[in-house]
DNA sequence: GGTCTGACCGGCG
DNA sequence: ACGCCGGCCAGAC
């Protein structure tokens, strides 16, 4: 019954789940980006993971993906929503203001967990 | 079962 | 200042 003598990894520490509940705690009006999420995990260079990590959360109820931008505060995801405009309505919709796709004031909306957690 | 890509970030030329 | 490239993890073909 030698079938894997694995060295009993923390397998159960999923990205996706923390990603989710990073997510899930951005308050409203607030925006996160992929790299804090990302270096909060203790994995800052897999911040390509945490967008994929979206990918699948888009679906969830629960989770703002829209609360999400990348390093620039740019909406880099919106066209993975169900609509172009979806996220930043959504933003738009919490007081975030939104132009061409960049967020206005993005470091005074930006919410760091590492720093608020 | 191997390979590639993916909503990023940061470093280097 | 700008462009390119490497790196990380996990899922899809």
């Amino acid at each position: 019954m030698k079938k894997k003598m694995a060295p009993a990894p923390p397998k159960e520490y999923r990205f996706f789940d923390d990603v989710y509940a990073v997510v899930r705690l951005i308050p409203k009006g607030r925006v996160t980006s992929y790299g804090a999420i990302a270096a909060y995990l203790g994995t800052k260079m897999s911040a390509r993971m945490v967008g994929w990590a979206m990918n699948a959360a888009h679906g969830l109820k629960e989770v703002p993906a829209h609360r999400v931008v990348n390093r620039q505060g740019l909406l880099t995801g919106k066209h993975h929503f169900e609509t172009p405009t979806t996220m930043q309505k959504r933003l738009q919709r919490e007081g975030v203001r939104v132009v061409k796709d960049q967020v206005q004031d993005f470091a005074k909306h930006f919410w760091d967990p590492a720093k608020e957690l």
